[in-house]
DNA sequence: AACCCGCGTGAAATCGTTTACATGTTCAGG
DNA sequence: CCTGAACATGTAAACGATTTCACGCGGGTT
């Protein structure tokens, strides 16, 4: 168990120095004679010295780890981000914590307990966080250290990272409506949720600028899962005037839906056009391969990360970018998408 | 900045009570007498005490966390296991580090001093750690903290906790044998990987178990990606004698492979039947709907975990068990394999 | 009456760093 | 030759918890 708890104290005995030179070796090498400094990293490499966390920690009135909340952590969507996050912050000497909001065992209390204590900084990935839980974030003095990525919490003080959401519906409605598509439907994310307002508004924003009609049950309720895909299918399916098109606001809801309607009959892109959101690595192995907007995930990580770091650092926040920084997002096409049938189904 | 830094101290003081009798109220509750226990909690409640665990670490000589080594992170295969093993944790406190084996800076000597430094525990999912590493962690007595999950290396005498993959191939190979295939190939996983190995063994077994033709160029190299599917494919539509079924080492392989044929006007399955491994959220909702090997991901995680804790806790290895955990697979029939066609193509 | 035991509590040592402050040395400027 | 930066290093005090040990006390046993 014990194998050899060798601590500053040892370094120091072995190159004849006090535990403060040791100390400064590590933090600041530049501070001592070159002498020392080699007779120190030498000991430190005998000795096979690692400095105990804990106490530099305890010192240094820190927790050293930034905590990253993940609503649905088994949702492929945020391993992207998580890699950008996590490449940002193995260059630093932050841990990196992960925890899944949407864990049964997980209610806010609890979260704001445990990362108020363990942590420096905070990354939500999850914007649906009760108002109460902001507030007891925010009494508790978290404002300058946590920021939201990828969704956020509408009017919420803390800075945010996140995809132009409201271009990359437009462009969907813009690409669908070049190709001939009039009637285009959509299928949005849950109610409740930052991401499926500013999608839905991108996309409304872009049909009234093309002049499109807008029919209310031509805009299904979905919550960017893969059922919720099917379930739209199944809604398009019994209509009696169906699109020739669909927005779908994730690229699951794209495939739950392109599956299901492909086992109905109804032929994706010949039948019915379907672009999705987010271009997740799967996309283009679909069957069809699936016209998307694409998010540039890791991107948006490791932006995230350094914007937290920034603040950590007290590096105040730049006025001219605001506390809302943008991704750029794209229209990727592939073959989900083609001209609408000449007759109408 | 500094809102107000509560310590145990104070803590005390509002109780009248020493604080080491603060610490057992929160540790050792029922050592205390019912009316201290009471004063104590009251003064944690109205003061907003919280405990830095950076002194607690620091006192009890230990880290705190435990760290998941993820090869590849953005691979969505590993989001359930991650979920597992989290969900396990939240209930200890133990925070949950993650690293990304595979991440661009990240050299095994730094992981080393960075694991070893920071955590109680390891549970690596990577099997494809260096030797020289290995040797490294059980130099430094990682030995009975660490453990693997999903993959593991080769002879270590480490614990780990495993789909039972060559069950799984048998499967897979049987399944297909019942529809009526006789030419079966198999796309493998990357050469040096020991789940690669388990797999082809299992479909060896039960191809020679059912007397099967073995051709070597039906064992098609690939690396459990979406890509290496696509080559997969490339390299099927180039046979002249083409099997009649593949049995692919992921799913990613299997949703690559088939993409290609699709687009290359080979139908799955009517022309060709295609076998997966892992059973990912997607699968059910491919088209079509892939046949795979289930995998219980999130369980793989969770028991890893609790292994981990019984580990931490100096539990001693169950000898009954071993220190091999096999989780079982199962068979899930779709829509990607069919009997073979008539007359061969 | 003397003793012992168990129980609840407090005083103080300890964990391994970082860093403010003190000390000693060197060297330039007057 | 004296003074005082400037520099390199050492001393010792935190940081905030846990835990050992000792103490005081009430009551049962001899």
């Amino acid at each position: 168990m014990a194998q050899k708890p060798v601590r500053i104290q040892d370094v120091a005995r072995t190159a004849r120095v006090s535990t403060a030179t040791v100390s400064r070796a590590l933090s600041n090498p530049d501070k001592l004679s070159e002498e020392t400094r080699k007779a120190v990293f030498e000991a430190i490499r005998t000795t096979g010295y690692r400095v105990n966390h804990a106490a530099r920690n305890l010192r240094m009135q820190r927790a050293g780890a930034v905590l990253i909340m993940v609503p649905y952590l088994s949702n492929p969507f945020f391993s992207q981000i998580l890699a950008g996050i996590s490449d940002v912050f193995t260059e630093t000497d932050y841990s990196v914590l992960i925890a899944d909001t949407k864990a049964p065992a997980e209610d806010d209390r609890r979260l704001v307990e445990y990362s108020l204590a363990r942590v420096d900084g905070i990354i939500s990935l999850d914007g649906s966080l009760r108002p109460d839980t902001m507030a007891n974030f925010e009494s508790q003095g978290a404002t300058d250290r946590m920021i939201f990525a990828c969704e956020w919490v509408q009017d919420t003080p803390l800075p945010s990272v996140r995809s132009d959401n409201v271009a990359g519906a437009g462009l969907a409605i813009q690409h669908l409506y070049d190709l001939g598509h009039r009637d285009i439907a959509h299928v949005t994310g849950p109610l409740d949720n930052v991401l499926t307002n500013a999608r839905r508004q991108g996309m409304l924003e872009q049909r009234a600028r093309l002049d499109l009609p807008a029919r209310d049950d031509w805009i299904i309720r979905g919550d960017f899962s893969l059922e919720s895909g099917r379930e739209a299918a199944q809604r398009i399916l019994a209509m009696e005037h169906r699109p020739t098109a669909v927005f779908c606001a994730s690229d699951q809801v794209a495939f739950g839906l392109i599956s299901t309607l492909t086992a109905a009959g109804v032929r994706v892109p010949q039948d019915l056009s379907v672009v999705g959101f987010d271009d997740i690595e799967l996309s283009e192995y679909y069957v069809p391969a699936l016209t998307t907007i694409r998010q540039f995930r890791r991107q948006l990580g490791a932006r995230a990360a350094r914007l937290l770091l920034d603040r950590l650092n007290g590096k105040p926040i730049d006025p001219q970018i605001g506390k809302v920084l943008t991704v750029d997002v794209e229209l990727v096409v592939r073959d989900s998408t083609a001209p609408p049938p000449r007759i109408a189904i």
